[in-house]
DNA sequence: CTGAAAGCGCTTACAG
DNA sequence: CTGAAAGCGCTTACAG
């Protein structure tokens, strides 16, 4: 069933039918209940190639998941408690505006000629990335090519940085650090550790950053000692605090996220250690374990929900107006207080 | 950049492009060298619609993640740790075979539009169903249209049944419910509830089926009393081990899923009881969050992973070979013990 | 081995 | 308000 046959039935040209379809004004009212019958009858929805090669707006948005940690894993993605929630909100925002979403996922860096050749032939008229290192080169190269980008946590240098022409979408990872760090300062810690993320990653950095300030602005020195460089899983989280507790003795560490974290309390109880009354942790993220974690995790919860739909529906915006516009969110943060953070008493 | 164009600058016919784009065998080697010189260097990647409509195979599938539970909450699919590594999997599988996922939710009857549209409008050529009530009526009409259909944890009631005409993707849920029931009794348990999840759904009748089975089968008489109705969120199983303990004391308790299984475990320590001391309770699904409960889960393992794997393979090979074939898997489950369950002594 | 031409199913100026 | 026609960018018989 095509629009020619319906046109038939209905006793009209396919310029009407099409007319209809596409809710245009110069149509009798009569002609169009008539055409709008046939078309129910026979179940017909045109075809969407045809439409999109006769020049009608494609709606099909790529969600790309950046995710290069864990490649040995049979699954790579399955553990992420960080994707998950952000892909239902984006299909969720972009089905309500009759957007339908492509979702993959980006392993290793070969996995992006897939990614460019869905914006090349025209299956995506945009897409979301997340999970890329800070200046993703890639994600920088689709932007220059003029497609519409929106990107979840990396930084713009300025105005010739290729991500000033796109919408960016940030959590307040420097603050949240900041505070976390801080919050343990205010419970009389001093000797505070820092396990760090993946480097390559803005939210790292940034964190990173934040405890340093926050430690710099309450006169405690920075020892190099007490940060270690994590890569934001959990067995990562492991080793780095077995590495830590072998030569310190923080009274507290402030992982730069909840995986980590998972893994920091498995390494310290095999040290014999209690949390929090001999060690306090905190986390970031707030994931959905975190919660259920004994004792339960206190971290820093990042909007990730609010920042999928933020992403999606200025995104969706751009594609319907046609126009690549720049937009710079930074989401504020909040601590979650939980069961990991213990008051020192001197 | 199109194919005229790269024939142009090549000095051939748009046909012979195509050729050389569509790996046909007769073209001469040094013709194909000269068009692919040309098509990499002017980046040029065939329009995916103008392919489609000129008869190329579509390679993109449909994912429809079918969850009515969560009315309310702003988003309705990110608490789910099952949906997410199943859809991870699936893209990875079908991103290997040069396929796309275009993945959304159902969250209501009426959503089922968006997927009967993508269908008719061939933008997708199959579709992987997961989630769905038994005898999902949207999903047996698309069967019958004749659409290429993969549906995960659906029975098949016979040779007329629509899903007889498509590859069906269950585990055992009889079977693991019985080993759970078994386990439980072979600890010395006697007086076991049971709390079912959505008995609208295939795996939640047959875990219901399989606990009184293993019941009957060892002499043990089933009382309704002790089974309650539940409907596979963390809340339901919450209230639901509320009610039941108001008025009956089991010694353990299997619950249809490990999301009810964590509502249970709080409903459990507010009567002040003691998990496994007091009561022994065991889940189904072994979720990610499982291993993490203290006491940590004991459970049913589904291997959604492989489920997942061999859905999304065999709906490839059935658009490949175009032909909608009919296969029934059913997946063997494994009984993973962790510290929920106590033996009793008497 | 290669090219000219028809056709896939639409939309959209262009006439009237 | 409506229709005939061109065109979107490909693929694939059909000739040669």
């Amino acid at each position: 069933m095509n629009a020619s046959e319906i046109a038939k039935i209905a006793g009209v040209s396919r310029s009407t039918v099409s007319r209809v379809i596409n809710n245009y004004g110069n149509v009798t009212d009569e002609t169009r209940k008539r055409v709008l019958h046939v078309i129910k009858e026979y179940n017909y929805v045109p075809h969407a190639s045809a439409q999109m090669l006769a020049g009608k707006k494609n709606k099909i948005l790529g969600l790309f998941i950046i995710d290069r940690k864990n490649e040995n894993s049979f699954n790579k993605m399955c553990t992420s408690s960080y994707f998950s929630p952000f892909s239902s909100v984006v299909i969720d925002v972009a089905n309500k505006q009759q957007y339908n979403v492509l979702n993959s996922i980006v392993n290793e860096n070969t996995d992006f000629t897939n990614v460019r050749e869905l914006f090349l032939n025209k299956t995506i008229s945009a897409g979301i990335f997340i999970g890329g290192k800070n200046n993703e080169p890639a994600i920088m190269e689709l932007i220059e090519s003029g497609y519409k980008i929106a990107v979840i946590e990396q930084e713009v240098a300025g105005e010739q940085d290729p991500f000033s022409k796109c919408i960016v979408v940030n959590s307040d990872s420097f603050g949240g650090a900041y505070e976390a760090t801080k919050y343990l300062i205010t419970l009389g810690h001093v000797n505070i550790a820092h396990i760090s993320g993946d480097m390559e990653q803005l939210t790292a950095i940034s964190r990173l950053e934040g405890y340093k300030k926050a430690m710099v602005d309450t006169g405690i020195s920075i020892k190099s000692n007490l940060i270690i460089k994590g890569n934001y899983t959990e067995d990562s989280g492991y080793k780095a605090t077995k590495k830590l507790l072998q030569k310190e003795t923080p009274t507290a560490i402030f992982l730069a996220n909840d995986s980590m974290a998972i893994g920091a309390m498995k390494a310290i109880e095999e040290s014999n250690l209690k949390i929090p009354d001999d060690i306090s942790i905190i986390g970031f993220d707030d994931i959905e374990v975190a919660r259920y974690l004994e004792p339960a995790l206190t971290t820093v919860r990042v909007p990730l929900l609010q920042m999928a739909s933020v992403a999606t529906s200025n995104l969706i915006n751009a594609n319907e107006e046609n126009v690549n516009f720049y937009a710079n969110y930074k989401m504020s943060i909040e601590l979650v207080i939980r069961n990991t953070c213990r008051k020192l008493v001197e």
